[in-house]
DNA sequence: TATCTGCTTGGCTATATTGCCAAGTAACTA
DNA sequence: TAGTTACTTGGCAATATAGCCAAGCAGATA
């Protein structure tokens, strides 16, 4: 494996990692209908507007939104507009393993 | 955010930080050519095998990958078949980042 | 049976992540 | 100017992750 081929997976984990968080799923969803404030996003989160704030900084800093500051607020939009299209392959590893799931269980019972 | 959502978060992000490791996609990457085996991973990965052995144990988890005994060998595949697709928008993000740091070159350099 | 190979698991330390509270900053408002 | 709102940052404790070594286990081989 090369140095160059290395860093590359390192940028793509990098991104990977800062979309792996439950939270930040849900910011990238409400983000995929428009711009949102913090204090919106955090109201709809449920958790101390603080963590809110440093999971947006995780997102800024892998290069996911962007942030505009308009008076005392400041509004997050997507920085890239592909990350519907994305949730593709995350979605059949669920179902697969749904599958198994459901094919454990017609074991069990048969 | 009801709780059926929440839920939905929590298992696309268990997927996503499966990932969300070099090693992890590098394995990702080499069983899209096809199935291997532990070994030949770790030959090419240069880390102890019990920690190859322990990201494929994360990817399996996950149900990323399947493994296979046959002999005294054991062999991994995907489990689905459109990883290399998710990596467009992960793609675009890198390339965004690069733009940015261009940007803020030419900037120095004016 | 004894031993070797290929792999997994347990145990450990080092490091990173998460989430809250408290403190700080910047922009409005009285 | 003083106070309020919206947000960020620092600090902390709890928890999770990563990687190595050592030990264990299953299957092949002598």
């Amino acid at each position: 494996m090369d140095i160059n081929h290395k860093k590359h997976l390192e940028a793509r984990s990098k991104v990977l990692k800062a979309m792996a968080h439950p939270s930040r799923l849900f910011i990238i969803e409400e983000l995929e209908k428009g711009e949102q404030c913090v204090c919106e996003l955090t109201n709809m989160i449920g958790a101390d507007i603080s963590t809110v704030s440093k999971h947006l900084s995780v997102l800024k800093q892998a290069g996911i939104v962007v942030d505009d500051k308009r008076g005392n607020q400041v509004y997050y939009q997507l920085r890239v507009p592909c990350i519907l299209n994305f949730f593709g392959c995350v979605e059949s590893v669920l179902e697969a393993q749904i599958q198994d799931q459901t094919s454990r269980l017609k074991v069990v019972t048969l």
